[in-house]
DNA sequence: GCCAAATAATTCAACCACTAAACAATTTCG
DNA sequence: CGAAATTGTTTAGTGGTTGAATTATTTGGC
């Protein structure tokens, strides 16, 4: 119940535009001001809030001391690995991003293990300089172009070559990693996370990401549903023309021949048409009344739109009650980091009863 | 909290297959004896446990009694108006049907206020019936072929041809229900909440119900899944053939003008494959493991089983790593009508503190 | 310039619900 | 018949919330 409540103080918090007073909170949660000053208190020697100086003056009373997040206490490290860069950022509880490294290089020749050392010594640096920076790195996330099975082990990444690889242990190997929670995702799904924290009012989206393949991640009230075994949002090798190209995966008519990297450089007339038969099928089914198209969709939005607007308005069986919104992403290539930075902060913000047991125990 | 382990335990005598003592549901639920003893109190007192013998004797050590769901106390309305057919039905906490009644007329000539006032008379038997027979009708819910807006409103029903119809005040100008809590849902939908209890061991699938129109009702988690604005399942109006036959609902190519019971009746040789590739499409989103078969699909559920297979394999990504299980619904035609009845008493159990305050108040 | 009104935050006693441990009740087994 | 086993209850203790009173700090009227 405590974690509970602490939880949703620290919640309101972070979700409050300006800086509110405990007094705001107590007034936003239902709790009591006593309950809400006793749970701040834990938060603030916790390190997770810190209070500021009074916003502007309004009334008369005493005035109220501002609580906000701390920008210097629990921070996420994002990596991410795709055919042609590593990147790695960390973001602190805020939500900002406090480092960023980017090495461009085709992966493809390269072994897995070679590929991760890379990208773990990326990390290293960007945890380094973190922690120098007065941020305690608290977990990181991998984002891959492939499906991932549970334990950090990436099945299978078609555009990188790669098959059953522990990318856990792998990151592992680094010193400077070693013990820290790692966890692997789904580089459309940790995107589509990536987007709902800059996304705000839209707690249900679809992100459908274009790359080499194409990969969608479904938020569904606020959170990420990723399937049974995580394998949802293969939306690259959804049907769209029952006997059409033959596409790698063995079956024929997919997306991904139609409006996937290869085929938009080769200017395919019927990309948009592609893309808006199996966008319909995605709203037909769930209702989804948000559609944000990333990855390199994101560039060329106003060109697909028209074309993608057609078939929804077509296809759509509610496309005249409401009509389904189509955006382009926010956050540009940094999406899936952001967003793998992102679920760690998450896990730290959903459940902050746990942080505050592990930072007091590390004054034991 | 109370409320929350008072619905913990409720549960846990609920899903046991025999009839567990207090000190099980300690067990099971981690709980102490002692605060299982005082909720268990506190549930037999509100009417929604009962003590039975205790189950054959094992062993030394004062013989346990069993905890079970009472047959007499809260109870579901079910109701379902169908293209053919009326129906209401009671069902109580253990989930035994206590009421059934059922009506066959063809209602397309009636308009709606009438067919809602005969669905209202038979409802009105069903809780009388159930009333004089010990029971307490908590709540009721009816099931409609069509979108259903919030506030049980009736946007769109094709097949009854109806339009934008208050289904709840409707019913609530019956006497005998007036002041009885009413919602209004998806056939479909409630359907595949039928399917999920007698399902048991499946949280996640996807229900579709092939009638005149093709619905589907989707529960990931054990939660079925609305969509935003209720309309999720529209799997009938998923595009199969993009240049194909032309459909009622103004666009081309959907499964229903392939899989519907039309196409059905006439031999359609396509049926299968529009499904298979339908079907395909939710896995590859969804990663949903199982898909349950119902309404017109069910009795010739062996004559689709291999088209409908032969398409999964080849357009499901994951088909090699983990085959998707194809199975015919339990339920037949009362699907629908026991998911409405059904929604109401899983109200109930997913929250004792409400039921046990309100039937407090009966007695004030 | 001072006092009343207003607002923010803390303190404190009471209370609710859970836990742990002792205890009472009822059986089986040696 | 008594020891062991098992269920269920009682009792004291604890963590966490509430509500009311208290303290702190400002604005604004006179």
């Amino acid at each position: 119940m405590r974690a509970h409540n602490l939880a949703l103080v620290l919640q309101t918090v972070a979700n409050s535009t300006n800086q509110p007073s405990r007094a705001a909170v107590s007034a936003a949660t239902g709790l009591t001001r006593a309950t809400v000053s006793a749970l701040v208190d834990d938060l603030v020697a916790g390190g997770l809030l810190v209070e500021v100086d009074p916003p502007p003056r309004t009334g008369a009373g005493r005035p109220a001391v501002g609580l906000t997040l701390t920008s210097t206490g629990p921070a996420g490290l994002g990596l991410e690995i795709n055919v042609d860069y590593l990147a790695a950022c960390v973001v602190d509880l805020t939500g900002a991003v406090r480092q960023r490294f980017v090495e461009h290089a085709d992966q493809r020749p390269a072994d897995p293990a070679r590929a991760l050392a890379t990208l773990g010594a990326l990390a290293a640096r960007a945890r380094l300089a973190a922690e120098a920076d007065g941020l305690t790195v608290a977990g990181a996330a991998l984002a891959v172009p492939g499906l991932v099975a549970g334990g950090g082990l990436v099945r299978v990444a078609p555009n990188l070559g790669w098959q059953d690889i522990d990318a856990v242990a792998e990151l592992h190997r680094v010193p400077e990693l070693a013990g820290l929670p790692v966890t692997v995702d789904n580089e459309a799904n940790l995107a589509a996370l990536g987007e709902l924290r800059v996304t705000g009012g839209d707690p249900t989206f679809l992100y459908i990401s274009g790359e080499i393949g194409i990969g969608a991640g479904l938020v569904l009230d606020g959170e990420l549903y990723r399937g049974v075994r995580g394998w949802s949002g293969e939306i690259g090798h959804v049907t769209v023309y029952p006997d059409g190209r033959p596409c790698r995966c063995g079956s024929r008519g997919c997306l991904e021949q139609y409006a996937g990297q290869e085929a938009l450089e080769s200017g395919e007339p019927l990309a948009a048409a592609a893309l808006g038969i199996a966008l319909s099928a995605v709203v037909n089914l769930l209702d989804v009344p948000v559609i944000v198209l990333g990855g390199a969709y994101a560039p060329i939005f106003e060109r697909l739109r028209e074309g993608i607007e057609a078939e929804l308005r077509q296809r759509v069986l509610t496309s005249g009650l409401a009509p389904v919104v189509l955006r382009p992403a926010a956050l540009g290539a940094d999406a899936a980091m952001r967003g793998a930075a992102d679920a760690i902060i998450r896990a730290v913000r959903e459940n902050p009863a746990t942080w505050l047991r592990r930072s007091s125990e590390r004054y034991a």
